[in-house]
DNA sequence: GCTTATTCGTGAAAAATCTCACGTTATTTT
DNA sequence: AAAATAACGTGAGATTTTTCACGAATAAGC
């Protein structure tokens, strides 16, 4: 029974998890930059742009509750979605290519909020191997099973070109990869038990572009029609 | 009327938006690794782990349509989907802050795939303002009034640190720009007619850790239930 | 303390999205 | 040329997600 309640406390809408990230993101902000003690709904609706109604339904699949008149307390949320997310436990990941990506990815100091760390990162070009990038060598693809045992890494980042994509997926399947965050706009064919996230992060512009475009229609629809 | 009919053309489902910007992906993939002419919902469907109804629901929106037995004409699709997306108009893009990030998107060779173009990088480090990032020089942050007219600029990238994000985006609507693609993970308060989209890359990962967990806490449950 | 003004919490209704099931149609086989 | 078959296209139904609207609760003011 406690393991069912448990199941249902954290079951909410697939939708509501992916704003719980923007929530998480902000309310960092709130608490680090302003030291916010409180915060109303309305006030996180419009920073995300969506609406308070939103805002607190998605509240209220957690545990955390707000006050009339003060809203929610931010440190609580934060703290109640910390440990959703896991943000505590480190979990170690590999980067597969030390390229223009790859070398940012390695750099960024951000990981530890979200609990992450990048335990190494692998190339298969002789120049880089060996070299440093930030305080971690650029290692031989061969080493990939030996530091996936060592770290317990459940998680790769691909960041070689589209025409390795698939062959390096292939590879960390087969030394038992869990999931794959896919930074290539390759898509990967892969076992299903495996999970794959594509951050093709250009894709955005699709969006924007598309966003722009529906703006000047309606614009000039406007002009036309009156 | 036929204002109104391109309209009506044009209108689907957010959700079936967001996925043709995957089936562009696997589309072009197929017909420049493959060669393939012509592709089933079944497949595609597989590659991107939804069903093939969802892929035929989502391309009964489009004008192109699929034959029994043989599916959809790849490069038919394609044509479409790139007229959709605009990818053969360029568009004008600047950058901000030439870091790790920015200097790996200013190098990203796939922008003309997607009909965008780096018209510009800016930086306000003295130390690498007028030094080169691949084909372009790092220009200062003054430049970028006279960079946005010339190139016809309305997009912006923010690839500078948390920190100087807010900065960097109420400078950038002062200048008038159209929309913001936010690198950064700060949740930025600007303007409601500016678009802005939240690249945030790390918040993949979030979706990851949380599936590895869901993973793990099912794998106890079935041991621990029967 | 009592009143008032706000803002939360949440069922119920509405809207959006997805799934199902089967008729339709083009290809392939005989 | 007809029959068989495989896959599309899509309305209807199911499910999920969002919006609405209002009672409950509490801080702030009197
Ligand atoms: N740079 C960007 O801004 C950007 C944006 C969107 C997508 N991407 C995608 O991310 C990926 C990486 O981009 P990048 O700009 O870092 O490319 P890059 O060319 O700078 O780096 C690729 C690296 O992968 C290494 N590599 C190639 N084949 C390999 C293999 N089989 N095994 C291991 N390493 C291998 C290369 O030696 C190189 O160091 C590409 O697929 C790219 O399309 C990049
Ligand atoms: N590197 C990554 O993989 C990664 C991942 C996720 C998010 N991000 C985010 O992307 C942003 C950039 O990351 P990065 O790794 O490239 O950082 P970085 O420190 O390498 O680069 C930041 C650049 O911005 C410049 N800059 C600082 N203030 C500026 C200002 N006011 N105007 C113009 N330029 C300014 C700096 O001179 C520097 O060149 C950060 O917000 C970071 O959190 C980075």
């Amino acid at each position: 029974m406690s393991l069912e309640e448990r199941k249902e406390i954290l079951r909410f809408p697939k939708a509501t998890f992916e704003r719980l990230k923007s929530y998480h993101a902000l309310l960092t902000q709130l608490l680090l930059e302003e030291k916010r003690e409180y915060v109303l709904s309305e006030e996180i609706a419009e920073m995300l742009r969506i609406t308070p109604e939103q805002v607190r339904k998605d509240f209220s699949y957690l545990r955390s509750t707000g006050k009339p008149k003060l809203g929610y307390k931010v440190s609580e949320l934060l703290d109640e979605l910390d440990e959703l997310f896991g943000t505590r436990e480190t979990e170690n990941i590999i980067i597969i290519g030390a390229g223009h990506l790859g070398k940012a990815l390695a750099n960024y100091k951000g990981f530890k909020n979200i609990g992450a760390r990048v335990a190494a990162i692998f190339d298969n070009d002789p120049q880089k191997i060996g070299t440093m990038v930030g305080e971690l060598m650029i290692l031989p693809l061969k080493d990939i099973p030996r530091v996936m045992r060592r770290f317990r890494v459940r998680i790769a980042a691909i960041c070689v070109p589209e025409s390795a994509a698939q062959e390096v997926a292939d590879m960390l399947v087969g030394y038992g990869i869990r999931a794959i965050w896919n930074f290539s706009s390759r898509i990967l064919d892969v076992p299903n038990d495996v999970i794959v996230r594509n951050e093709d992060i250009t894709r955005g512009l699709l969006g924007i572009k598309h966003m722009l475009a529906q703006e000047s229609t309606e614009a000039s629809k406007q002009v036309e029609i009156r």
